[in-house]
DNA sequence: GCGTCCAGGTCTACC
DNA sequence: GGTAGACCTGGACGC
């Protein structure tokens, strides 16, 4: 695990002190469904190990401090019960395990109530399929919008390879490790660090091209005060959105990827999986589909197609082998 | 090898 | 208000 990207220089810090705290959730809760999803994308770091069932990965709060974390399930679908190791370099407070706590409640999504969207399967069969292949796997937040902001602006225009290219480079070059409990887990550098950062060298060093100038202005804006994503979810969906997309280089696609609302982030990749679903086959213009599928799943399935959205980019492999397409390869 | 095209959006100038 | 064109980089493709 611990590859090349540590060889170079980034600042790494041994967490000493750890306290343990344990959660229940709203069933059905599959923990390994939650945090290691199928398709692939992490929890918190693209850098988090797992391993026989327990996630070691890292969490950046608020604040700006970064914590190691090992979570695993002591419970079932069920009865969920989730324990988690918290470490750090210092010893913790009341007040920071509190803190801590509702962090971890948030990133998890430990107390959404998906009654609703078990109950669409009733009357609508996608989501049946979906529900059968998928019990359990909630939707997960993170505490720290930077790094949402991150993921939203390298998704943008690139084929996934290049993206993850230039969010291994951000992470190589101007992230944090963190060493605890044998393992040491790379996280997203802070919106401090790349705001002082020039545009030559994120264009240079982490290859972002034209993205370089919207990272850097972005990073100034969240480090002098911009909304949590705690504080972003107590607002209005739309509310949220226009915040977001006051960032100059977040437009509609990356709000829906930033917003802890959880909305229909379709591009084109999806837009042609989801055509493949609803209509049998790829549209000749992907892009200028968008808006339509967008209605339209709003009009199926209400607020409830963030899910539908998810669900479907973790069930691929079911769902090409259920309705006879291939999923995987559009 | 080398040149061309285009991708898992967004912004801006122009009409 | 709507829309065409520019924008980094690197992989795929044709020659």
């Amino acid at each position: 695990m611990i590859g090349a990207r540590f060889d170079r220089g980034m600042k790494s810090r041994e967490l000493k002190h750890s306290a343990v705290l344990d959660f229940s959730a709203v069933p059905p809760y599959d923990f390994v469904l939650t945090v290691h999803k199928p398709g692939g994308w992490s929890l918190l770091t693209p850098e988090e190990v797992f391993e026989n069932e327990v996630l070691w990965t890292a969490m950046r709060v608020p604040t700006g401090e970064l914590f190691g974390l090992k979570l695993t399930s002591i419970g079932t679908v069920e009865k969920p019960r989730v324990r988690c190791w918290v470490y750090s370099d210092h010893k913790f407070g009341r007040v920071e395990k509190a803190n801590l706590s509702r962090a971890i409640n948030f990133t998890l999504n430990l107390k959404e109530d998906l009654k609703e969207f078990y109950a669409l399967s009733r009357r609508d069969s996608l989501v049946r399929a979906l529900t059968e292949d998928l019990c359990g796997l909630r939707n997960t937040k993170t505490p720290d919008v930077f790094s949402r902001l991150i993921l939203a602006v390298t998704l943008q225009m690139a084929p996934i390879s290049r993206s993850d290219q230039m969010m291994g480079l951000l992470i190589s070059e101007f992230g944090e490790s963190v060493r605890f409990d044998g393992k040491e887990i790379a996280y997203w550098p802070s919106a401090a660090i790349v705001a002082e950062a020039s545009v030559r060298e994120l264009e240079r060093r982490c290859k972002l091209g034209y993205r370089a100038k919207a990272l850097k202005g972005i990073a100034g804006v969240v480090r002098r005060g911009f909304p949590s994503l705690e504080e972003l979810e107590t607002m209005l969906p739309d509310e949220a959105r226009a915040r977001l997309m006051e960032l100059k280089g977040i437009g509609d696609y990356s709000a829906d990827i930033v917003s802890p609302h959880f909305g229909f982030a379709l591009d084109v990749w999806s837009a042609k999986i989801f055509s493949l679903l609803m209509f049998g086959k790829v549209p000749e213009n992907p892009r200028e589909a968008i808006p339509r599928i967008k209605r339209i799943a709003e009009e199926r399935w209400g607020k409830w197609r963030g899910y539908v959205f998810i669900y479907v980019l973790h069930d691929l492999k079911n769902l090409s082998r259920r309705y006879g397409l291939n999923l995987t390869e559009v």
